[in-house]
DNA sequence: ACTTCGACCTGTTGGC
DNA sequence: TGCCAACAGGTCGAAG
């Protein structure tokens, strides 16, 4: 459950338990996730304690005083901290445990997740070095979009969602921010107006700024048991709804792809706007 | 240089 | 009920 605000989500939820704990052992299951887990992890972090977690984009950074455990949870992956070791599923591929006798395990059906390990010049590393700057940070700002955007001819959506040039916003918050801006989805990014841009970047970190303070009323549960299911999703607006009408004009919700990712967006709200056309 | 597409995986769902 | 295609919260690297 890999959005932006679930990553920080699972971040806050999990340091409490783990900080300042010891690695007492790593038991992995299977290394063949979407890179292969180093094979020496086990020896690396036994006996070094875990200092901090960070979150870069939807990268979890586990800080050691002699190198950085990377994370992701790719489409699939999730992260509990479970304070009995139960029996490990099918798809529980990786435990660490602390010495505060909890368990970190690591689950991912798909695989599309990475546990990497690197040195602490983790900024460096090739996964992280070309990222977009962090939307709840103030380096996001409407100028910079607007830069990044100009004479650039691929879709707003898609633009969004690609993380060099910001990161954490994936299909969801890209369908439900285009929403919340009335901006038609294939809108060329290089034609979106100042105006458009202030608005849609003010949305942007408001949208991800909400959906993690809803994320944290569950934290206690996503803790201590098998993971809750994504519970911000009643707070959705578009996406999930395409057929169901638009909650502001009441008009059908409609479905395309863009990219092959579904795209959900009101055909009244999000007029396509371009120069001298005007389409729905 | 820019944009799209295929690939990586397993599980679930919906149509026939 | 079974089978099969399509799709799912991501993203890298190749192809166009």
């Amino acid at each position: 459950m890999p959005e932006l605000p679930e990553v920080e989500v699972v971040r806050q939820g999990i340091l409490p338990y783990v900080k300042n704990q010891l690695v007492l052992n790593v038991i992995i299951r299977h290394t063949h996730l979407r890179f292969p887990i180093p094979q020496q992890l086990k020896e690396i972090l036994t006996g070094q304690p875990i200092q901090e977690i960070l979150r870069r984009g939807k990268y979890l950074l586990f800080l050691f005083p002699h190198g950085v455990l990377i994370l992701h949870l790719g489409m699939s992956g999730s992260l509990r901290v479970l304070s009995q070791v139960t029996l490990p599923k099918k798809h529980d591929h990786v435990d660490i445990l602390l010495s505060s006798h909890y368990c970190v395990r690591y689950t991912d059906p798909r695989r599309f997740g990475a546990i990497l390990w690197t040195d602490k010049n983790y900024l460096h590393h090739p996964l992280l070095s070309s990222l977009g700057p962090e939307p709840l940070s103030s380096h996001l700002t409407t100028r910079y979009l607007m830069a990044k955007a100009r004479n650039k001819k691929t879709p707003i959506k898609s633009f969004l969602m690609n993380s060099q040039i910001i990161v954490g916003v994936g299909n969801i918050y890209a369908n439900e921010a285009l929403y919340m801006a009335n901006i038609h989805p294939l809108t060329l990014a290089g034609e979106v107006t100042k105006e458009q841009w202030q608005n849609l970047c003010h949305i942007i970190k408001s949208v991800l700024r909400k959906a993690i303070k809803q994320g944290g009323t569950t934290l206690k549960d996503f803790v201590k048991s098998d993971g809750q299911p994504g519970y911000f999703k009643q707070r959705l607006l578009v996406y999930g709804k395409a057929g169901t009408p638009c909650v502001k004009c009441r008009t059908t919700l409609k479905e395309i792809r863009i990219t092959q990712r579904t795209t959900v967006f009101c055909p009244h709200c999000q007029k396509y706007q371009s120069r001298d056309k005007r389409v729905t």
